[in-house]
DNA sequence: TGACTTTGCGAACGATCGTTCTATTAAGTG
DNA sequence: CACTTAATAGAACGATCGTTCGCAAAGTCA
């Protein structure tokens, strides 16, 4: 590895943590630059552009997702330990010390969420990603006879997508020390219905 | 209303749709005046620091909550017609048009979740105020015999909110047109969930 | 109408932003 | 070691940022 990508590395990093804080457009190239004890121009020479930075910053982190959420989980036995694995693993992922804000892609959604651009096309690729990979396990969980087999796993996949996000909106934004507790509580609620016979879900 | 107000009014509400868009940091003073017609100091003078700007937008934001959703649901009959009010409120508030980037306080509350100050305590107070709406309209509906006395409210008040997070997502991040759908089937399981006999919820 | 207060404008400030250029130093290679 | 290439520094750019100040215009009320 020369030295370009070895302090391409070490920006990133720090651009991640930045990221994580203050959103992709609050990462400053002057800011990065004097914690990375590097000037402007230097630090600027590795990206081309502010845009560049951002998505290396994405790519950067999705990267860290599928080798810290998705690998390990992965080598879980199919079925139901490894959509509970996927799980546990998203749970650790909101806490890593890189991100000291917080999870990164919910930064990054609600910056993008009405910004068109290759961010916000990389974002959207990656969680719709996610919530196939989640989708899938469920399937997975449906064939190896832990799940029932009328689940609608897309839905299962969205009900957990959303509860990661109402746990890390309790737990960074409110503080509250129940937020993981809520988590796994609903987390269960999810796994039950989803392993129970089908009841009839109506308006009154 | 003399026309300092009048006009301090129609900043506010394009600051909210703004805030709504590019986020509460991402509110420009310059900006601002220029969608206004005015002049930068001159729409300055309302507010006298960017960091008031930003409460009196949240303040704004958290009365049209009340406003649009809480008082009209609170007009329901008690129990399960309410709690669903406000359910089908909070769907309509994600997409009124002042705020034209998505809820607002979903923004804010990414933004200040690690970024402690007046704006972060006032947007926390109006979230715990929010999930006790939602914990307390269950109470009574459990009151009523809508849903069965063993509830926990306040763990129904999370997954609600949780659900609301994931909705806003998959609809403004993902544009997914079964976001509406994905969040109703989701709804109707909690609310089926908190009528029906208590089932066990336990690990394998 | 007159006196008085509120409201808004215009110019300027220092700071920071992303970006560009040229020059210099360091690393990699034969 | 010499030579080429990659990596970084430094200075400067125009733009925009939030903020301050003094002064003119408009609104308010007797």
């Amino acid at each position: 590895m020369g030295k370009g990508e070895k302090t391409r590395a070490t920006i990133l990093q720090m651009a991640l943590a930045d990221a994580s804080e203050r959103g992709l457009e609050g990462l400053s190239i002057g800011g990065l630059a004097e914690r990375a004890h590097m000037s402007k121009s230097g630090l600027f020479a590795h990206f081309g552009s502010k845009d560049e930075l951002q998505l290396a910053v994405l790519a950067e982190a999705v990267e860290r997702f599928v080798e810290l959420v998705i690998a390990p989980a992965l080598k879980e036995p199919r079925g139901e330990p490894r959509f509970r694995a996927l799980f546990e693993r998203w749970l650790l992922w909101a806490r890593q010390d890189f991100q000291p804000g917080g999870c990164i892609f919910l930064a990054a959604a609600v910056e993008l969420d009405d910004r068109p651009g290759p961010a916000r096309d990389r974002l959207v690729a990656s969680q719709r990603d996610w919530l196939d990979v989640l989708a899938n396990a469920a399937r997975i969980a449906v064939e190896e006879g832990h799940f029932r087999r009328d689940l609608d796993v897309a839905q299962l996949a969205f009900e957990m997508y959303a509860m990661a996000q109402g746990f890390h909106q309790l737990e960074r934004l409110m503080r509250d020390p129940r937020a993981e507790s809520r988590a796994r509580t609903a987390f269960e609620r999810l796994v039950c219905d989803a392993r129970a016979k089908p009841r009839a879900h109506r308006a009154p």
